[in-house]
DNA sequence: CATTTGACTTGTG
DNA sequence: CCACAAGCCAAAT
């Protein structure tokens, strides 16, 4: 059985740990396809109905949520961060600090 | 089949 | 730090 790009990234999603998040562009590399980023954004828009997804814990290289201010995808998805233990300053939070280490996975 | 669009990234000014 | 451009790939039109 072999994995498709999709499945790969559904993993790479799920094993992000908890209080941690991780870029579009890292999804990509470390499902092993470096520069797909914007695939990682339409795999995670198309996600079916009913996953477990963290989908919430992937976010741009910014530090930031792609979605725009005062969406109701915007709010859940801080809401989420925010309930991991996230602290968001003025729309964005310290990615440095935040970013999933995948050594530790 | 060509063009546009998008939950992106990186570099330059 | 913000604005703009180029690069990247897949799906939608």
């Amino acid at each position: 059985m072999e994995s498709n790009a999709k499945e790969r990234i559904w993993q790479i999603v799920h094993q992000i740990p908890k209080g941690n998040v991780a870029s579009y562009g890292q999804i990509a590399n470390l499902a092993g396809l470096p520069g797909y980023a914007r695939y990682v954004g339409h795999v995670l828009k198309n996600l079916p109905a009913g996953s477990k997804l963290p989908w919430h814990r992937v976010v741009n290289s910014k530090g930031a949520i792609s979605f725009a201010v005062g969406t109701s995808e915007y709010l859940r998805q801080k809401a989420r961060l925010e309930q991991e233990g996230i602290v968001f300053i003025d729309g964005r939070f310290s990615m440095a600090r935040y970013r999933w280490n995948q050594d530790e996975a």
